[in-house]
RNA sequence: CGCGGGAUAGAGCAGUAGGUAGCUCGUCGGGCUCAUAACCCGAAGGUCACAGGUUCGAGUCCUGUUCCCGCUACCA
C-alpha cells in the first residue's frame, strides 16, 4: 500500500424499501455495523465513503398508493422522510443518503442497462403473461387469484397455493382473477430483457467460492454456494409497470427495469450524487481497483449483492467488485419476528420519543447482540440490563469517577505527575495495546468482539483506581496522587477516541466533559504518551448515561403486548359469504364425527401430522396440516369433524383419505370443529 | 430425504490451524467507599443437542439422528 496516498473505501449499506418506517432490526443488522466501521475507517486515516439511499420503486409501492389511495410518490415521499430522518437521529454518518426516484438515478440505471443491451449482455424474450384489461395492466404472480389446480383451493396466488404448498405458474390456475380489479384476465404476449446469469456461474463460484473461501462469512458463503449448486437460470430485468424507471429502449412503453436491477445501481447514483455536491470525482470509488467496496445487507439480501449485482458489474465491465459483504442474520423481538406489517417492531422514532437522547444506547445494545452468526433476541430486559450494568456502572461510572476526583482535588485541572511506577507503566501500556485489538475486531467484521473490547478499557480504568485509590493516598501522599489522576485521565481521554465508531453521542459528550477541542485520531491513543496535558482544564462532571428504570421497561412490553392485541382484533376480520349453493350441492357432502386414535409428525415437515382416525364407518388415515398448532401426543382421543367423501390425495407420499374441519382462532392458531356433546357416537353425520 | 445457518454454564455469546472449556450478565462470598447502592477481588455452575467413528488425544474432523431459524415465496 502507499503510504502518501490514503487506502478508498466504498461502504454501502442495503436500500432501505420505501414502504414503511425502519427499526431495530433494520439498524442491527446493517446500519449500526455499516457506521461502526465507516466511522473507524475515518478515524484511522482512510478516504471513506460511505452511501445509501432510499429503494422507492418495485410493486409493493404501487399496493400500499392504492391502498392508501395516494399517488407511489407521495408514499416514498412520505417514507423517505422517516427513514432519513431516523439515520441521522441515530448518528448514521452517511456521507450521502439518496434515494432512487432521483433524477440521477433514473439517468444512471438507465446508461446501465442500456450499455448492457448495446453490448448485447441481454437476452430478449417474448412470452404470455395474465393481462387486466380493465386495468389496463399485466399482473405480476401476487396479484393473480384462482383455483388450485392440484389442491382445488379456489384462494390460490399465482405462483403458489398456501394451501398445499406447490408452486405454479400463474397461467396454470383455473378460473384466474385479477386481484386488483377481481376481472377475467386475458393472455397477452409481452416482451422482456433477461440477465444470462448461467453464463457467469463459473467465474463466480471461482471468484467467490475459491477465491473468499477464508474471508467470506460462512452464512453469505453457504448461501451462495447453494445458489451456485443448483445452477443459475436468466433472470428478467424488466416488468410491465408504470411505476419505475422506463426501459430505455424501442418498443418498450409501459416497461421499467426490475426493482432489484436498479436498487443496487442506487448505490453508484448516490456517488454521483454526492461527487456533484462535494466537486469531488465519483468515478475512483467505483472503478479504482484499488478500492475495497464493502456492502452491508441482511441475509435476505445475499443473493442480490453476491450473484445478481456482481453479475451486473461483470457484465458492465467497468467496475470494481465487492471486497466484502458481511451479511448478517436477522433479530427477533421478544421471541417472535419482527413484522412491519404486524406492527412487531421497535420503530426508531417511536425509540426516541421514549428515549429521548438514548440512541448510543441501542446502538450499543444493538451491537452488544447484533445476529452476526445466527438469529438473536431483542429483549426489553436485556437492553435495561446492558445500560444500567454496563454503560452506567463501566463505562459512565468510570467517567465520572475521574472527573469528580480531578474536580475535587485540583480544580479540574490535569495535574503534573511524578516519577511512573510499575502499574502505571503496566497500565499505560495495555492502555496502548487497544486500539490495535479493537481494530483487528473491526477489519474482521466482528462489532460486537469490538465493542466489548473496547469496555475493557474502561474496566482497566476502573481497576486502576480500585488498585490504587487516590482517594486514600490524597491524604498521606499528595505527590503520588497526582501522578496516579494523570493516569487515569489519560485512560478517560483515550475512551474519547475508542467509543466514537460505536457510540458517537457518548464520544462528543466526552470530549465535551474533558474539554478536548483537538481532532484526535485512532492510532494517537498508540503513539502520543499525552492526550491530556498538564495544565489542561477541564470541565464540570455530567452524567454519559442514566438508569433505565423498571417502569421505562414495563412500558415499552406493555407498548408489544397492546399490539399483540390489536392483531387480534384485526384478525377477526369476518370473511364476506361465498356465493349461493343449491341444497344438493350441499347433501352431497358427506360429514361425521370421529375420533383421533393415533396421531405421528409426517417427517421432514413443519405442518404435516398423520393421523388414525375412526369415523364410525371405518379407520382411516387422514393427513392434516395442522402440527403448528398441536402436537402428537395431544390430539389423540380428541372428537372431530370430518368430511370423508373427499377425493382421497397424496400428501407426502401418505394417502389421506378426508379432511379435518378446523377454524382459526384469533391468535392464528387452529382449532377443531367439534361436538358440544362428547357423547356423540363416531359416524353420526352433519346435516 | 430442496438449500443454507445454528445447537457450548441460569441467560446471551466466544472458541479462529484438533492438545487441560472461555467472556459478559445473573447468583453467592469478600474488599473498597472517590463514584449513578456504582467499582474491585474470589467462588459455585458445563458428560460442549444425541449416537457412532477417525486419532495417543475431538466442542473442533467424518457419518447418522433430533430440534430451532432463515431462504426457496420482494419485511435487514
Amino acid at each position: 500500500m502507499n503510504s502518501d496516498k490514503k487506502q478508498k473505501y466504498t461502504i454501502t449499506a442495503a436500500l432501505p424499501y420505501t414502504n414503511g418506517a425502519v427499526h431495530i432490526g433494520h439498524l442491527a443488522g446493517v446500519y449500526v455495523p455499516a457506521d461502526i466501521y465507516a466511522r473507524f475507517l475515518r478515524l484511522t486515516n482512510n478516504d471513506v465513503l460511505f452511501v445509501c439511499g432510499s429503494d422507492e420503486h418495485g410493486v409493493p409501492i404501487t399496493l400500499r398508493a392504492k391502498k392508501e389511495g395516494i399517488t407511489p410518490q407521495q408514499v416514498v415521499d412520505k417514507y423517505h422522510k422517516v427513514i432519513k430522518d431516523s439515520f441521522s437521529d441515530f448518528g448514521i454518518s452517511f456521507d450521502n443518503y439518496s434515494r432512487t426516484s432521483a433524477k440521477i438515478h433514473h439517468k444512471t440505471a438507465s446508461d446501465f442497462f442500456k450499455k448492457l443491451y448495446e453490448d448485447g449482455k441481454f437476452l430478449e424474450e417474448t412470452s404470455e403473461q395474465l393481462y387486466d384489461a380493465v386495468a389496463n395492466q399485466y399482473l405480476a404472480d401476487r396479484f393473480v387469484i384462482g383455483t388450485c389446480p392440484k389442491c382445488g383451493n379456489d384462494e390460490s396466488y399465482g405462483d403458489q397455493c398456501e394451501k398445499c404448498g406447490t408452486s405454479h405458474n400463474a397461467t396454470d390456475l383455473i378460473n384466474p382473477k385479477s386481484a386488483i380489479t377481481g376481472n377475467k384476465p386475458s393472455l397477452k404476449e409481452t416482451k422482456h430483457w433477461y440477465l444470462p446469469l448461467d453464463k457467469y456461474e463459473s467465474w463466480l463460484r471461482e471468484w467467490i467460492v475459491d477465491g473468499h473461501k477464508n474471508d467470506w462469512k460462512t452464512n453469505v458463503l453457504g448461501q451462495v454456494k447453494s445458489w451456485l449448486d443448483d445452477g443459475l437460470k436468466p433472470r428478467a430485468v424488466t416488468r410491465d409497470l408504470d411505476w419505475g424507471i422506463p426501459v430505455p429502449v424501442k418498443d418498450a412503453e409501459g416497461k421499467v427495469l426490475y426493482v432489484w436491477f436498479d436498487a443496487p445501481i442506487g448505490y453508484i447514483s448516490a456517488t454521483k450524487e454526492w461527487a456533484e455536491k462535494t466537486g469531488k470525482n465519483w468515478e475512483p470509488y467505483w472503478k479504482d481497483t484499488d478500492t475495497k467496496l464493502v456492502h452491508f445487507i441482511g441475509k435476505d439480501n445475499i443473493v442480490f449483492h453476491c450473484i445478481i449485482f456482481p453479475a451486473m458489474l461483470k457484465a458492465e465491465g467497468s467496475y470494481i467488485l465487492p471486497e466484502n459483504v458481511p451479511a448478517n442474520e436477522f433479530l427477533n423481538l421478544e421471541g417472535n419476528k419482527i413484522s412491519t406489517s404486524k406492527n412487531w417492531a421497535v420503530w426508531l422514532h417511536e425509540y426516541l420519543q421514549d428515549f429521548p437522547n438514548k440512541q448510543d444506547v441501542l446502538r450499543y445494545v444493538l451491537t452488544a447482540n447484533a445476529p452476526e452468526t445466527k438469529d438473536n433476541d431483542f429483549t426489553w430486559k436485556d437492553f435495561q440490563a446492558r445500560n444500567n450494568n454496563e454503560l452506567v456502572a463501566i463505562l459512565g461510572n468510570f467517567i465520572n469517577r475521574v472527573v469528580v476526583l480531578t474536580n475535587k482535588y485540583y480544580n479540574g485541572i490535569v495535574p503534573k505527575p511524578n516519577e511512573f511506577l510499575d502499574i502505571d507503566n503496566q497500565t499505560l501500556e495495555t492502555l496502548r495495546l487497544f486500539p490495535k485489538r479493537i481494530s483487528k475486531s473491526i477489519t474482521r467484521y466482528r462489532f460486537r468482539e469490538a465493542l466489548s473490547e473496547m469496555m475493557q478499557v474502561a474496566r482497566l480504568g476502573n481497576k486502576y483506581l480500585a488498585d490504587e485509590e487516590p482517594w486514600k493516598k490524597i491524604k498521606v501522599d499528595a505527590e503520588r496522587t497526582k501522578t496516579i489522576m494523570y493516569v487515569a485521565l489519560q485512560i478517560a481521554s483515550s475512551l474519547s477516541v475508542l467509543t466514537e465508531p460505536f457510540l458517537p453521542f457518548t464520544a462528543t459528550k466526552l470530549k465535551a466533559i474533558l474539554n478536548i477541542t483537538e481532532n484526535l485520531k485512532w492510532n494517537d491513543v498508540t503513539n502520543n504518551s499525552v492526550l491530556l496535558a498538564t495544565n489542561h482544564q477541564i470541565n464540570k462532571a455530567e452524567l454519559l448515561f442514566s438508569k433505565v428504570e423498571d417502569a421505562d421497561i414495563a412500558q415499552q412490553i406493555a407498548k408489544l403486548e397492546a399490539t399483540k392485541k390489536q392483531n387480534e382484533q384485526e384478525n377477526k376480520v369476518v370473511l364476506p359469504q361465498k356465493e349461493t349453493i343449491s341444497f344438493t350441492d350441499f347433501t352431497k357432502l358427506d360429514i361425521r364425527i370421529g375420533t383421533i386414535l393415533e396421531a405421528e409428525k409426517v417427517p421432514k415437515t413443519k405442518k404435516l401430522l398423520k393421523l388414525l382416525v375412526d369415523v364410525g364407518i371405518d379407520k382411516r388415515i387422514i393427513v392434516s396440516g395442522i402440527a403448528e398448532s398441536f402436537s402428537p401426543e395431544s390430539v389423540v382421543g380428541q372428537k372431530v369433524t370430518v368430511l370423508i367423501n373427499l377425493d382421497s390425495r397424496k400428501i407426502r407420499g401418505i394417502e389421506s383419505q378426508g379432511m379435518i374441519l378446523m377454524t382459526d382462532t384469533k391468535d392464528g392458531k387452529l382449532a377443531f370443529v367439534e361436538p358440544e356433546k362428547s357423547a356423540v357416537n363416531n359416524g353420526e353425520s352433519v346435516s
